[in-house]
DNA sequence: TTGAAAGCGGTACCAA
DNA sequence: TTGGTACCGCTTTCAA
């Protein structure tokens, strides 16, 4: 057989009817044994060889034939451009794991696709080639209705995106960054803070999940009439960190939420750094709220309150995007995907 | 057309013999004008006919259909169990990002798929239905030598693997944990320690690469018959980091080796908490010493010592698998996926 | 209990 | 310049 390790020039791939021949059946006969169709059909005895010929040849279905012919293909398409996987932090990737594995269990291949962001018509194209039976796309902007429509025509039976809103004809996975914003301005707000600053940051990644928390922010702030809400431009380096403490006195702030924890902390280094006392009690000190709930934003001092998000478990998620594939027609409908909370620490 | 929004009864999708029919031609035609073969076979207003009924249709080309008929797909898969992509940080999804994108310029599709982890066999399996152009399993065991003959024989024709080495048959990535390991270590005997702990995670995410880590420490602490090593069991919890540092004087150590940048911060602040002072001047000061060079250890005082890794750029790793692809006789052979050096800040 | 054959969508050869 | 057609691997009806 194989004298020598390495891809020898590669010999075809054996194919059911490679089994048949083998097993000394036909390939109607292996496709009713390998997908355990056989009872009733097939003796025991024949059942038997036929294992033993796939097992022997190393035989595995080919998904594109199986799915070509069974005119709907069980593969679940995970859209995010990668820059913006990365703005998601580990509460996606998290996420993505058990995600992945849950799909596994209901019969589906869930598989990230990191979409060549140029457009969304474009972005659609390239999803819609594999046909998947459906779509997640986790990133805001890029899916607009003509790309939805392209979608739909080319068989993918759900689509859903994540968002406060949704193309029509898509589902909405809801996780509302103004959530975020809104119970950040309320906790500051309710502990007496009236002149609060939030960070935007300069990277395009999070620009747009930022501009949401922004707004959340400004809601907050709309039912208390001495309340005013600033944004914060800051990149994510000490540089720009440290020159938007420095111009911190002309700002007239007691309070900033900064975007996530990251941000947060790298101004709040910067604030202590330039001499400002953070905390949250006591007028002369400045409340800092970060989000995410990172580990490490425990560690600064003093300890980083955080919004937290409560993401709804991901086998969960899984099964609705398998209850949807079996009820294709189902109306467009907003799920929620999670909840934010504040985990009040010593900062703010 | 489209009178109400939502996923009206799936119209069948759009196929090249619709497309033909619209245009009055044949599929062959539209075959020849859809990919740029109509050249002299086929007149333009042929052509312009073609492609207008393909638009107007929302034509999308089948991706299953047509690498069953060519026998090879323009699939790259990126395998990693997902819990393995959690452990590998921003590093790997910043990593993700490019490479998919440099991928899709090649005209290859990479994709990333969580590995149910049960077995290898049972990964290559699931890997093997999709019948991909080229697998990058990028999590250190979980692929054997007959795993790979699988995917070979499923006609994958390049099989990467992570690691300090690979199985028969596969090539390798080579990022060499060990020298993570060792450039800490040669750094901190360097600088006079001796005594060094190193953090082993009690998560088995980072496990194997913890190990790997370790001996890398160890080698180089091989060079100095004084020096001694000792693993520490950490897990990622503030309580843990608190047993350690109380258990600390009984320790006698002089340095920490904190596995990553994160389980270094957190041990680094219990200690400080504990009453250590950190440091990388004096014999009375602790150096401790992180790795991935993250953004937030520099946020704390002292400011964190990381072992920083130079990554290849994914570009690179791109062309590599595409130059592979084109020679699948290729031998296995060793890829440099990056490598590590030191970053000295004020910690150690 | 098993086999023959049609057909999923697309490509490419050969004939017209 | 264009059309007819065989075939890629697999499932499934129908007939034997």
């Amino acid at each position: 057989m194989t004298d020598r390790a390495g891809p020898r020039a590669t010999p075809t791939p054996p194919t059911s009817a490679a089994v048949a021949r083998h097993a000394g059946v036909s390939r109607a006969t292996v496709s009713y044994v390998l997908n355990g169709q056989a009872a009733g059909r097939v003796g025991e005895r024949t059942q038997a060889r036929v294992r033993a010929a796939a097992e022997e040849l190393g035989y595995v279905p080919h998904a594109a034939a199986r799915s070509l012919r069974a005119g709907r293909g069980r593969l679940v398409l995970l859209a995010a451009p990668a820059d913006a996987v990365e703005a998601f932090g580990p509460l996606f990737t998290g996420f993505l794991a058990g995600f992945q594995t849950a799909l596994h269990r209901l019969g589906y291949t869930g598989v990230l696709h990191g979409a060549p962001a140029s457009s969304p018509m474009a972005a659609a194209r390239a999803w819609a080639e594999l046909r998947p039976a459906a779509v997640l796309n986790l990133y805001g902007p890029p899916l607009d209705a003509p790309a939805v429509e392209l979608l739909h025509r080319a068989g993918t039976a759900a689509v859903l995106v994540l968002g406060p809103s949704a193309p029509p004809g898509a589902h909405t996975l809801l996780l509302d960054q103004r959530e975020a914003g809104r119970r950040a301005g309320e906790h500051l707000l309710a502990r007496g803070r009236r002149r609060i600053g939030v960070v935007r940051p300069a990277e395009p990644g999070p620009a747009d999940c930022a501009e949401l928390r922004l707004a959340g922010v400004r809601a907050a702030a709309a039912a208390h009439p001495d309340a005013r809400v600033r944004p914060l431009d800051l990149a994510r380096t000490e540089e720009s960190a440290a020159g938007l403490a420095a111009a911190w006195p002309e700002l007239g702030l007691d309070a900033v939420f900064g975007y996530n924890d990251e941000y947060a902390m790298l101004l709040m280094r910067a604030l202590q750094d330039a001499g400002h006392t953070i905390g949250a009690d006591g007028p002369d000190r400045l409340a800092v709220v970060g989000a995410d709930d990172l580990l490490l934003a425990r560690l600064l001092r003093p300890r980083l309150t955080s919004v937290h998000a409560e993401i709804t478990p991901p086998e969960q998620i899984a099964g609705l995007v398998a209850d949807l594939l079996l009820d294709p027609a189902a109306p467009p409908a907003i799920h929620r995907l999670g909840s934010f909370h504040v985990t009040p620490r010593a900062s703010g």
